[in-house]
DNA sequence: ATATCTCCCCGCCAAA
DNA sequence: TCTTTGGCGGGGAGAT
């Protein structure tokens, strides 16, 4: 796959996230994913200096001197975007960009922007919930949804709030360069929440999203969360799957972009890591319900993927010793 | 600390 | 022929 041009639109007042999120997913999926190259180009109609929401400013180039091919168009949203869509300029330009662009897409209220073009005309789009009737009663002509996280209609790709241009973002790079990739790139960010189009968010690690197949595996992915403590070998999961070893290692770790083993791993880590923090059980009981056989297994799992070992990691973060929970976290995988 | 045993993972080939 | 799947074997890491 050759080199992806990423434009991002902007306009003053514009959402920072919206751009951030995006731009960081497409980065780090240039950095991460061995056959990806976005070259993203943050634009606006005069170029310039562009004021975000959050009055930090962005150097944009002018719209109108985009000249190569594009691959993706991102519209941002903001609180801008009203003004935006009556902007003939920015609208005329962004017909024009995106006529020649392989998708278009909107982050949150960009949607609007992107409305007032036509351009979502009888398609489906999402937008920031609290702007979905608003967006449905000033375009009827479209078809807003209000659950989905992201919507996809052909080329043309609406996301909810804010953050959820990430999620965007990621799934944009999922159809690219396929699942795995996308979720290398999400564990780089320690985006360790990648959320599926369709709505409900998993409270498991990176588990059960997969935006298009999957069904296989997701059930056993959320099966798994729930049942650490039993035996999770690949052959005891290649029979829940009905899979031989062999070809259940394959489709997992296509899917999942880590092999079974490790991905089993990991998650026990991830619970163990939240009994220490939360609970005083003894490390005998906590080995025991996250599933690996002896405390000192579970030691050695743990200076492997963290840097600290349980009881160093209940020192800092457990309950004893003053400063209650922390939000701090460490990658594990 | 050591030895033995188990499991994982991946390349390779053959069958479907 | 091309793709998907299953089985085998071994190197190697880790568990007991």
């Amino acid at each position: 796959m050759g080199k992806q041009c990423v434009v991002l639109v902007t306009f003053p007042s514009c959402q920072l996230l919206d751009i951030a999120g995006p731009l960081d997913v497409f980065e780090a999926a240039t950095r991460v994913v061995p056959r990806a190259c976005y070259q993203t180009v943050i634009v606006s109609v005069n170029g310039g200096p562009v004021s975000s929401t959050s009055g930090l400013s962005l150097t944009t180039t002018p719209i109108a001197s985009v000249r190569s091919p594009i691959d993706t168009l991102v519209i941002v949203g903001g609180d801008g975007t009203a003004e935006a869509s009556h902007d003939a300029d920015l609208l005329r330009h962004v017909r024009r960009l995106a006529s020649r662009a392989n998708r278009v897409t909107a982050v949150c209220t960009g949607a609007f922007v992107l409305a007032a073009t036509g351009l979502l005309d009888k398609h489906r789009a999402v937008t920031h919930w609290e702007w979905c009737d608003l967006l449905q009663h000033m375009y009827p002509e479209v078809t807003v949804e209000s659950e989905p996280i992201y919507v996809r209609d052909g080329n043309v790709w609406t996301s909810a709030g804010v953050t959820a241009g990430i999620d965007l973002a990621l799934a944009l790079v999922a159809e690219d360069h396929g699942n795995a990739a996308a979720n290398r790139v999400a564990r780089q960010l320690v985006v360790y929440l990648r959320r599926s189009g369709g709505q409900a968010q998993y409270s498991i690690p990176l588990a059960a999203q997969s935006i298009d197949d999957g069904h296989l595996l997701t059930s056993i992915l959320s099966w798994v969360v729930d049942h650490l403590d039993s035996n999770l070998t690949v052959n005891a999961l290649a029979n829940r799957a009905h899979l031989s070893q062999r070809q259940f290692s394959r489709v997992f770790t296509a899917h999942v972009g880590t092999t079974p083993a490790r991905y089993i791993e990991a998650l026990r880590i991830e619970a163990a890591r939240r009994l220490l923090e939360t609970t005083t059980k003894p490390m005998e009981a906590i080995a025991a319900a996250c599933g690996f056989g002896t405390p000192e297994t579970m030691n050695r799992a743990f200076r492997r993927r963290t840097n600290t070992t349980p009881t160093g990691h209940r020192k800092h973060f457990g309950m004893c010793d003053g400063l209650g929970g922390s939000d701090e976290r460490v990658a594990v995988m």
